[in-house]
DNA sequence: CATATCCACAACCAGCTGGTTTCACAACCA
DNA sequence: TGGTTGTGAAACCAGCTGGTTGTGGATATG
């Protein structure tokens, strides 16, 4: 993790099916540590260690309430990762309107 | 690399530099391997690995012509990565609109 | 045939990753 | 006060990653 630029570390955050479930978790809203540890099967400590990579992403932002430390998803860097994909998506292919297409139907899909 | 879904494949091959600089060389039109090991200061078996992880993220494809083995960009995987960001982006936010603005911004700017 | 070109496989290495266990510490509760 | 709760830090470990060098095969080319 030495000097990484921005967009490798969001992608890398984003690579672990742990921290992406945090990740689906918290768009639901926001949680402590204790709540987002629950449903796995690994230590908290281990979770922790996981929030230190996605707050490093700065996909995550947390404040301080007295004992507790509730995390909150942030969005800034996925727009950022979603537009390094769909800028050299576009440029291969030059089909703007099937992105359009697969985003229309991920909408409808909600 | 031990059975990992094809989510995680895609993420942690769009989480290395060289590898996303071989995709946007890749963007402009197909190229050979020595080709694309060109610009980098690196063996041309590093880069055939990265070719690899690529390969086996299926974010590109390979053909065999003669002695050389052309390498194309495949976006199916791309636009899967897509969809789960702006997915979870969505629900949480619910900002619909400022993610299409932003991608008529990247729109534009090409 | 001999040689050069394009590429991948194997072995090796340092450093990172993702988990563990243990411990510490601050903040609430009784 | 003293115990419980929520969290992070440290030390440790196995396995993966990203690079290297060396080698060798398959396909042109002279």
């Amino acid at each position: 993790m030495v000097a990484v630029d921005e967009l490798s570390l969001v992608f890398s955050a984003l690579a672990d099916p742990t921290r992406r479930a945090i990740l689906e978790r918290l768009a639901h809203g926001d949680a402590t540590v204790n709540q987002l540890a629950e449903p796995f099967e690994m230590s908290q400590q281990a979770v922790s260690k996981h929030l230190k990579v996605l707050e490093h992403a700065r996909l995550i932002s947390r404040s301080r309430t007295a004992q507790s430390r509730p995390c909150a998803l942030d969005t800034v860097r996925l727009d950022a990762a979603v537009g390094w994909i769909v800028r050299h998506r576009q440029i291969w292919a030059d089909r703007h309107d099937r992105l359009d297409e697969h985003l229309a139907a991920l909408r409808k899909a909600e």
